[in-house]
RNA sequence: GGGCGAGUAGCUCAGUUGGUUAGAGCGCCUGCCUUACACGCAGGAUGUCGGGGGUUCGAGUCCCUCCUCGCCCA
């Protein structure tokens, strides 16, 4: 038989490394994941576009956990809409990531005992070109292990000369409008990266550190009179240029006006009053250092105060711009940290030093280095916010863009209301330079999409301004850029802009989310997406983020060479609550992907008892079978596949709001992964292989016309259960479906990838009814079960079994061979009586199970069960009476509660009586 | 300091506008290599819903308060 010779070529476990890698060529051989524009809709096709936009790692990085989390669940939500017919687009792409891809270059010329000085700007760039040539992309490649469905031939590079067009027209649209300007104040600056970094790159981080009380001494005071300073940062006191005080502080109201002298500076500063202090702070007493904190140089600007520079860029003491010789020669050139120090010695020592004590304070650490980040007063672009911000505020408040998990709607909002100019400046080599030039000659400054050498005013030459871009500033374009803008006629901006999901993590909410829905209003007046849905973080068993450098990690390529691809996005899937980080075992890939990889066996073996039983030839089409030829089984497990593929569309939610904002009932609905992962497991697992494949045991191979039905039930619900889980495990579903016997006449396509997604109706009366009363017949066998394990008879020995109804008796007749085969039991239905002891149960209809065991039977124990039964039954059954018997309940609870209340106690009350006579029979009272 | 959120079984989490005997997965315990599957089958145990108070006929759900933890922003 061509089948057992086929199943003997079947191992019993799924080996995912055999077929994976030839699935995927299949896939991307047939074309499936390139979407097409003149099928868009809005392009004239007849299919609604579904477009989520990558968030493109770095183009040097290589595969983590985190990278697995996020586009696992964006490859499960595009495979979904792909299958429910959309044109589904995912556009995949890397970024050049700046600072990081210049750090690691560095660090390379480092270990050669050069610097970048040593190649020059241009040999710099050429060597990161030819680094990024020869190693990156390599995340992408490796994106195809774990099964990504993006459309590769749409693959873009935020470096491309496409996607630097659309930088350098999105920097001089803003420049034109005014919304970019050239501004010098005091901006977070990394001492190690060498550059500058935008607020949200220099991250916040508790810290204890020290607060430091220093005694200025008062000009021209009779005694030793003092003002005492508090501060954390002791080294910037060189940049001091005056004290300043709340003009309300009762304590310094006299010495307004007055100076002070700064210590070992030696120079003399004046004592100011400003609002800005908090007289509750410290002393109440505040030092002002414009040029190296960003409050000291607001108050700085209003009191027209110098701003002395005293740092070099790399963080060691220097006398900079306006500094006139304030750092003394022996601070010079010595590190800000160490300076400190210093300082505090000196200051002890000429007994300046107050006091010190423990203060736990928030320091700026840059996000790519972890070096504490220095304030610095300097030259830099910016973007101005405020005007962008306001229609992605209103988007969000009105409901265009949901951001799920809801919560984070208000974090969002909070931080557009109180939005903050961008510095877009990069004192790096590594980026889009910035397209503006200056004339020497004439001071003309000049910005300009194409390259200039003169200057359009003197015709003098030019110098192009020395800085990079933020990589966020070519980023935040991404869901426009890769689509052809600044082209407006571009057919994929026509067929796919506005896309669908942004699916990210929270991290970058403020980076790049937000700065994607201005970009939008501000170059293509409409929202980027209409849903943002920031799922969790990957953690350890302990609750810390996974990273390499903490040693916790798990390469996901790991994974998918000892547990499969299919396993690997399963864990995700299945943990994947709503705003809930997933915790894996970096120690213990088995406690981890075991599951996943346990299920994907178990979808195996039900393929392999369909190729063995089913056989290959083709079933017929559940369509055509008649009512009266399905069974209870088959009608129950057609319902439950009904139900199930209600419950995956309510999981996975609304695609897209219906008009073009979300309605308030259906904004916070859909994306819930793991509840989409449970049912279908649920499905598959429980009710298939569980239930319905042990119902056709008897049926399939019997030469029946009733075989054929069991055939044509069982494949069709497997065909279904495969399409539900194929977004979750493509590659053993599509491999499974592939040599399914499919009816001729069904929905055939040559992927699963691009199969219909079920369609699901709504329940019948009679599906329903069939389905409660299957659920009885379970409900037989599972008593039969129960019994067995609980008198420990072995599996292997038939027992006899009596069911007696008064109501049911005909349904449990009409199964019970099927009783009898799922519970290795000989059937009688009747009002046989047994000889001898029995084990009892009773079911929710009343119905009742006897299995005469002789003197295997313990009376007593039997009787303690029903006892405590009952037991617990009465007291359930007095709170309910009770309940009802309140008066306050029955008027006020609104009537179907009570009613259903009612029914309860009827219904209760019955199985109370039958189980008392039970007891009296068995236990003589 | 300001804002947001969380605390439900050993672990990770569901729990709709208050209304069945509070659920799921994993883990745990017992018995089984039953001819698709031991990566399996059958059966089982497990909760003062963070503490306290209040509103209500009725609170895991609403209000107040305290405790613990997380995130974002100053």
């Amino acid at each position: 038989m061509s089948t057992t010779q086929e199943l003997r070529d079947l191992p019993t476990q799924y080996e995912p490394g055999r077929v994976e890698r030839a699935i995927y060529e299949r896939w991307i051989d047939a074309g499936i994941f390139a979407a097409d524009e003149k099928r868009s809709r809005r392009n004239g096709g007849d299919r609604d576009p579904f477009v989520i936009v990558m968030p493109p790692p770095n183009v040097t990085s290589v595969l983590h956990m985190g990278h697995g989390l996020t586009y696992t669940v964006q490859d499960v939500i595009i495979r979904w809409r792909r299958m429910v017919g959309d044109e589904a687009l995912w556009v995949p792409g890397t970024d050049h990531a700046g600072i990081a891809t210049q750090n690691i270059i560095e660090k390379q010329l480092a270990s050669e005992g050069k610097t970048k000085f040593d190649l020059g700007r241009d040999g710099f760039v050429a060597r990161t070109i030819a680094f990024v040539e020869e190693t990156g992309g390599e995340i992408l490649r490796q994106l195809r292990a774990i099964g990504a469905s993006a459309d590769w031939n749409r693959t873009a590079y935020t470096l491309s000369p496409e996607l630097s067009r659309a930088v350098r027209e999105a920097f001089v649209q803003l420049y034109e409008r005014g919304l970019i300007y050239r501004g010098h104040r005091v901006i977070h600056w990394c001492p190690r990266c060498m550059t500058s970094l935008s607020d949200e790159e220099a991250e916040h981080d508790e810290e204890m550190g020290r607060l430091y009380q220093i005694a200025y001494p008062v000009v021209g005071a009779k005694s030793n009179a003092s003002l005492i300073v508090a501060t954390t940062r002791p080294e910037t006191m060189l940049g001091d240029v005056a004290v300043a005080v709340h003009p309300d502080d009762e304590r310094y109201k006299k010495l307004i006006g007055k100076s002070v002298t700064l210590p070992i500076a030696n120079v003399e500063i004046p004592v100011i009053a400003d609002d800005y202090v908090d007289p509750t702070y410290g002393t109440g007493v505040l030092k002002i250092t414009p040029a190296h904190d960003p409050n000291d140089f607001e108050v700085g600007k209003r009191h027209k105060l110098p701003m002395p520079v005293i740092m070099a860029p790399d963080g060691t003491m220097a006398n900079g711009v306006d500094a006139n010789a304030r750092v003394p020669a022996e601070l010079l050139g010595i590190d800000r940290f160490e300076a400190r120090e210093r300082i505090i010695r000196t200051l002890e020592k000429s007994r300046q030093l107050i006091k010190v004590e423990s203060h736990q304070h928030a320091v700026r650490h840059c996000y790519r280095c972890d070096t504490v980040v220095e304030p610095r007063l300097s030259d830099q672009w910016f973007v101005k916010m405020e005007p962008l911000a306001k229609p992605a505020l209103k988007a969000v408040r009105d409901g265009t863009i949901r951001i799920l998990p809801e919560r984070w709607e208000a974090v969002y909002i909070n931080w557009l209301e109180n939005i903050r100019d961008w510095n877009i400046s990069r004192q790096l080599w590594w980026g889009h330079r910035i397209p503006v030039w200056y004339c020497d000659q004439c001071n003309e400054q000049i910005v300009s999409r194409a390259d200039v050498t003169a200057c359009s005013k003197c015709g003098g030459p030019l110098r192009q301004d020395e800085d990079v871009l933020d990589t966020w500033f070519s980023s935040w374009l991404f869901p426009i850029s890769t689509l052809g803008w600044p082209d407006k006629s571009s057919a994929a901006l026509a067929a796919f802009y506005p896309t669908d999901d942004l699916i990210t993590a929270p991290e970058i909410l403020f980076f790049w989310v937000s700065r994607m829905i201005m970009a939008g209003y501000a170059f293509m007046e409409a929202p980027p997406f209409h849903t943002v849905y920031l799922h969790g973080t990957v953690r350890d068993t302990n609750h810390v983020k996974m990273s390499k450098s903490l040693g916790n990690g798990i390469d996901p390529l790991d994974v998918v060479t000892n547990y499969g691809a299919d396993a690997l996005r399963y864990t995700v899937v299945a943990g994947m609550g709503m705003g809930a980080d997933l915790m894996l075992d970096p120690r213990d890939l088995e406690r981890s992907f075991a599951p996943g990889r346990n299920f994907a066996t178990k979808l195996w073996n039900i393929g392999r008892f369909l190729l063995a039983n089913v056989g290959t030839s083709s079933v017929r089409s559940v369509d055509e079978l008649r009512d009266n030829e399905l069974t209870l089984a088959d009608r129950w497990i057609l319902g439950r596949l009904n139900a199930t593929i209600l419950e995956c569309d309510v999981a996975l939610g609304p695609a897209r709001p219906e008009k073009r904002k979300w309605r308030p009932e259906e904004r916070y609905s859909g994306l819930r992964l793991s509840e989409y992962a449970e049912s279908a497991r649920r499905f598959v697992w429980g009710d298939v292989a569980d239930w319905y494949l042990e119902t056709t045991k008897g049926r399939i191979g019997a030469a029946s016309a009733d075989s054929e039905v069991a055939r044509a039930v069982l494949t069709h619900v497997f065909d279904y259960a495969l399409r539900l889980l194929h977004p979750i495990m493509p590659f053993i579903t599509e491999t499974l479906w592939q040599r399914l016997p499919l009816p001729f006449a069904s929905d055939r396509c040559e992927f699963l990838a691009i199969a219909p997604w079920p369609i699901p109706h709504p329940p019948s009366k009679a599906e329903t009814h069939a389905m409660s009363r299957f659920d009885l017949v379970r409900e037989a066998v599972s008593a039969v079960r129960q019994i067995r394990s609980d008198y420990s008879i072995p599996p292997g020995r038939l027992m006899d079994t009596i069911i007696q109804s008064r109501v049911n008796g005909e349904l449990f007749m009409e199964h019970s061979a099927m009783i009898g085969r799922l519970s290795r039991s000989a059937v009688k239905v009747g009002t046989h009586s047994a000889e001898g002891g029995a084990a009892h149960s009773v079911l929710v209809d009343g119905s009742e199970i006897i299995i005469p065991l002789g003197s295997l039977v313990d009376l007593s124990k039997e009787c303690d069960k029903l006892r405590t039964e009952l037991e617990q039954l009465e007291v359930q059954l007095t709170a309910l009476s009770k309940r009802l018997q309140n008066e306050g309940f029955t008027s006020r609870a609104p009537a179907n509660v009570v009613t259903n209340e009612r029914n309860k106690e009827e219904e209760w009350t019955k199985r109370r009586e039958q189980l008392v006579e039970k007891v009296k029979a068995l236990c003589g009272g």
